[in-house]
DNA sequence: CTCCAAATAAGAATTATTATTATTTAGTAA
DNA sequence: TTACTAAATAATAATAATTCTTATTTGGAG
């Protein structure tokens, strides 16, 4: 259970040689718990109850590192503040203009017609580094949810 | 010429109602004569020369007026900041991680493939509006320039 | 021309993020 | 175990990007 899950954790963390420290355990565990796509200062808000003493610069380096180490994502968003996405496997986001909302939109047929249509394509001097389709709409009812068929 | 440019940009901020201000005038035309994407304190930089008494202030000020009045784009970036974009056609873009640069990737082709795909998925209590590809990468020269076939 | 709502300049304030530095600690090895 | 040390953290200052405030100016209607 509780152990378990901090296991797999610092086996994450020891496979990419991070030293396994409270501050990285409890950042990662708020990322990805959550699929919300949260800032660095909501992370800080979600965990400082439990970590009165952790620092927000420390959220701040923590998930940098974790970006490098490619543990998680970093994404710009309209609002202009980056947001931390636990997600890794390859997908979409829609940006609700007026929630400021993040959501997934995974498409495998999608991601394979995008990238069957691209190969074609020669770009010389560029390394394609991420190709990602960008929604951007705004919720009728700002209080229920989304859905697609 | 001079004077037909100038008669041009008088005619675009009177269909929106814009009092035709210098400053106006001058940021519309800065923004327009590159495709480059200015952050807000570059077009403060390519203007400010010839315009000593213009306020940064107001350069932010009037490319949000014009956002809002659909004149040009806002668009984010990697990078954090925001950047500006005359042109008003639906394209895409590539955003080159190494030198900060925003190029457009103007496709047709892909534009229809991505309205046909996606016009056949139901969102519900969503409004879209935009959908756009984002290329991300690195130039391998930075010094040389991209092309695409 | 006069007038005034709107725009601007200047600078303060805010927000997001990064840098600095003294202190603490995880992991290593005696 | 304990001692050591490089790395991580806390606290806070600094910076960068953007927005706000307010006194002054001005475009354009009448
Ligand atoms: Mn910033
Ligand atoms: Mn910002
Ligand atoms: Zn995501
Ligand atoms: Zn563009």
């Amino acid at each position: 259970m509780e152990s378990k899950k901090l296991n797999i954790i610092t086996n994450v963390l020891s496979a990419k040689k991070l030293k396994i420290t409270h501050q990285r355990i409890v950042v990662y565990q708020a990322v990805m718990e959550t699929n919300k796509h949260p800032s660095a200062e909501q992370v800080f808000e979600r965990i400082k109850d439990n970590n009165p003493s952790i620092s927000l610069a420390t959220v701040y380096k923590t998930l940098e590192t974790f970006v490098e180490n490619e543990l998680i994502n970093k994404v710009s968003s309209p609002g202009g503040t980056m947001r931390y996405d636990a997600k890794r496997k390859h997908h979409n986001h829609i940006y609700i203009t007026n929630t400021n909302e993040i959501l997934d939109y995974e498409d495998e047929e999608l991601s394979k017609i995008l990238m069957n249509y691209l190969n074609k394509k020669k770009f010389s001097n560029l390394n394609i580094t991420d190709i990602k389709l960008q929604i951007k709409g705004e919720k009728v009812n700002p209080s229920k949810g989304i859905s697609i068929t």
